[in-house]
DNA sequence: ACTCCCTTCGATACGCTGTATTGGCAATAT
DNA sequence: ATATTGCCAATACAGCGTATCGAAGGGAGT
């Protein structure tokens, strides 16, 4: 009955004691130092060369502490959850809306966290512990069942690492440029103007003419509304 | 009034004639060479070098159709609108379903789409004729405002794209350890398994153990449901 | 107290990346 | 026939993650 995978994934592994005292390295340290390259730079700008660098080492120095590079993004990701306060509120809408809101919140905060938010659920210490009082403070909240709670908490992240992606892209997209999406727009112009004049696309001209200009937090908050109303209905 | 960019972009820039015919380049075999490699190898093994070594060429060759490799990727989304069929159904929702049918297939084609689907638009020539058809057809089928049609777009393509990352990642996730999400979760065992033995992580133990197991189009058709009921409920 | 060993660190190195530069060649224009 | 243009390949550079390895150092055994 071998359970103990051939590799332990670094949530399990200790870290290691340190010896000497010549530069107090710690796998926080590294961590912290990552996540401060990340938010100032970039998540391209994060080589392990850099890191080390940020704290006086030599790159090679850093493999006593993680495995490798994609662990480190991984304690990068678990250190973001845990700044993330547990979701609260007296409804289950409350809590759902502040489970959301949190992890958006964290992810403008950290614009990279959206690129390492790919689906499979981190089982690092912080998102754990972020887990587990969501679904409690849904269950708290009205919510009995736990696929209802399951369901409700899948949903709605997923709605929510689109929505995240969607706005981190736009503000990349905007600094690359210099420009804001109407200005943007402009930009684009010829080529889009170009199309537009033809008359084929009568459908996308007024999209862009006529349609309501929303900012990313109201975008945000409809389309959360909307979910929450369909789980809401399905309750009933 | 300049409208025109500094660089004009890939979309603008006329496709550079050949020349002498030593051997047939072209920027829709430097696309398809790319997204052959991308579908068989990730989106990693697409390098320059790697995409022109497959058309028997030179790295810095391929610099003559494509200005850098950002545009190269633009090219290969475009590649991918070019084969996803125009959404079609007689009421609105059956059009939004099958808008979101069309892209998530498309996605589970292409693995490597989901992560350079950012959210900021791409105009390419494809995903326009793909857009327009999209908005009239959602018209057509009874969405009278631009806005409502605009807001449902946003929302569900949203939802989409969040679903699309989870799902691929996933997959990718359960390749690289050859076993499916149950037999992972027995291989992160150990440390689950601690984690929950402390009795501190009651839901997350019910929710392993007792929640109801999904297959990944049921959880994705059940979020879309959630949010086209929201949606019609906006309506009325 | 001395020696041995084992750990850890830094340096070096490899193979890879995107792309700037350069030099030569071949085809076209005069 | 000559001048000019434009393209391609080769070379080069800076960066990457990380495998390897020699040296150095502290802790343990005698």
């Amino acid at each position: 009955m071998r359970q103990v995978a051939d590799t332990p994934s670094i949530w399990e592994r200790p870290e290691p004691p340190e010896r000497r005292a010549p530069s107090p390295l710690s796998r926080e340290r590294i961590v912290r130092a990552a996540v401060t390259l990340a938010d100032a730079e970039g998540l391209d700008a994060v080589s392990l060369r850099k890191v080390a660098a940020e704290l006086d080492a030599g790159p090679m120095r850093l493999y006593r502490y993680i495995g490798t590079k994609d662990e480190l993004l991984d304690l990068m990701v678990d250190a973001v959850y845990a700044e993330i306060p547990p979701p609260s509120g007296s409804g289950w809408r409350e809590v759902a809306r502040s489970y959301a809101h949190g992890i958006r919140e964290a992810g403008l905060r950290h614009e990279w966290l959206a690129d390492l938010l790919d689906g499979r659920p981190r089982f690092g210490p912080a998102a754990v512990i972020h887990a587990e009082a969501t679904l409690t403070a849904l269950r708290a909240a009205g919510l009995r069942e736990i696929d209802t709670i399951m369901s409700t908490v899948e949903v709605v992240s997923t709605y929510l690492r689109g929505a995240l992606r969607t706005e981190v892209g736009e503000r990349r997209a905007e600094r690359a440029s210099g420009l804001d999406e109407r200005e943007w727009q402009h930009a684009m112009a010829p080529h889009l103007l170009a199309m537009f004049a033809t008359g084929d696309y009568p459908m996308m001209s007024e999209a862009m003419h006529d349609a309501e200009h929303r900012d990313p937090t109201e975008r945000f908050e409809l389309g959360l509304g909307y979910l929450l109303d369909g789980i809401e209905q399905s309750l009933s």
